[in-house]
DNA sequence: AATTTGCGCAACCAAATAGTTGCATATATA
DNA sequence: TATATATGCAACTATTTGGTTGCGCAAATT
């Protein structure tokens, strides 16, 4: 069972998720309240962002708070900054790259 | 057929695909002598990237070049900088309400 | 012209995914 | 204590996914 922040934010309904609790903690219920879906397919969606570490628990009586552990995010992010540097200062580059890629001589010259 | 880019990352074997071709552009053959799955699973992958905007064809010759469009990684930057807020200035409040979860005065702090 | 090479498409398969319903358990409340 | 509520777990199902093999076609090479 693959259990990674990538693919964990794969699925729009999960993504959603967190920017609800991203705003405030809240329980599965009232996440589910939120969806169309069934309370226990919202429950499924939350555990798999909790054992991916995207969300936290904090029992309180019966009800169970999820929270946001956002420095998570900061492992996609990381992922992405390998690449900002490309599309950033080198998109124009790439441009020229693409528009020219049939003379050979530039095709390694990204 | 959900072709997001979200979805398109979830799988490690095209994150690495695109790290590869990010360097320098390649054809899908090229790739595939990257990983042990075959070439048409290679191909698969390719065509989901692409699907998404993740890769640009440029036909040269009976050989096909991919190229990162590295600007479609900002649509995942996009959703994460939502987040990056709080996890940058407020993640200390965070582990503060984590701890005092159960004093009902805090869990709508965040 | 015949052959080789690069690559996409189709069909098929096993495993994973996202959903469902039903049940068990723990905590609150009457 | 009995009942209601919140939530997790298990079993089942349809669909999607990631992989395979085989085929066909277009471009290069001989």
């Amino acid at each position: 069972m693959r259990r990674d922040v990538f693919q964990a934010l794969a699925d729009p309904t999960r993504r959603e998720i967190i920017t609800l609790i991203a705003r405030k903690p809240l329980t599965p219920n009232a996440v589910a309240d939120s969806f169309d879906v069934s309370r226990q397919a919202i429950s499924k969606h939350i555990k798999i962002l909790t054992e991916c570490g995207l969300l936290v628990i904090r029992p309180q009586g019966r009800e169970r708070l999820y929270a946001v552990q956002p420095q998570k995010l900061g492992e996609v992010s990381d992922w992405l900054e390998n690449f900002r540097t490309i599309w950033e200062t080198r998109f124009d580059k790439l441009d020229t790259l693409l528009q020219n890629m049939d003379s050979p001589s530039n095709s390694d010259a990204i």
